[in-house]
DNA sequence: GCCAACGTTGGC
DNA sequence: GCCAACGTTGGC
């Protein structure tokens, strides 16, 4: 089983829509981004588990935790010209742009700020790779060493 | 709101 | 294939 942190603006989707959800089950569409892409794609497996993380806000951080519950399909959103990643170059009949559906396993007590996660950097958090300068990916792989001691600090 | 970092686009 | 211009991300 492998370990995944996934971003969200919580002002764009957060615990309480995914709380809401049916069966708390949301699809996690939208990535347009080759690298995390990929990673959704070909390494997430059906019973992954994953952070759920908090970017863009006043507090950064990480907010649930989450299963992946269905494995990479097309996602619908590419082709609708309405939606906001709505994307023309995507051709149905060979979509470019996949996503996976996640299922809100719990929030955390409290959110686990990115403040706290830089505290370790250097120590039991070294090359996690949300910490690395410069990163962007929405979708980041979590060793399994570095998810055990993230929720230890909960 | 600023801006560093990085991905994408398109002219050549 | 190079690279400047541009757009986006996301912390601060």
């Amino acid at each position: 089983m492998q370990y995944w942190l996934m971003k969200s603006e919580p002002s764009t989707f957060g615990l309480k829509q995914l709380a809401a959800a049916p069966r708390r089950t949301t699809g996690w569409d939208g990535v347009r981004n080759y690298q995390a892409r990929n990673m959704m794609r070909d390494e997430m497996k059906k019973g992954d588990q994953a952070f759920l993380y908090y970017s863009s806000t006043e507090e950064p951080g990480i907010a649930g935790l989450m299963r992946i519950v269905k494995t990479a399909y097309p996602d619908p959103t590419a082709f609708d010209r309405k939606d906001h990643h709505y994307d023309p170059k995507s051709d149905p009949e060979n979509p470019t742009w996949f996503m996976v559906d996640v299922q809100l396993e719990r929030a955390l007590k409290r959110i686990i700020t990115l403040e706290e996660l830089r505290a370790h950097e250097n120590r039991e958090l070294k090359g996690m790779a949300l910490l690395r300068r410069g990163n962007r990916l929405s979708i980041t792989p979590v060793s399994a060493a570095h998810w055990k001691f993230i929720l230890a600090l909960e």
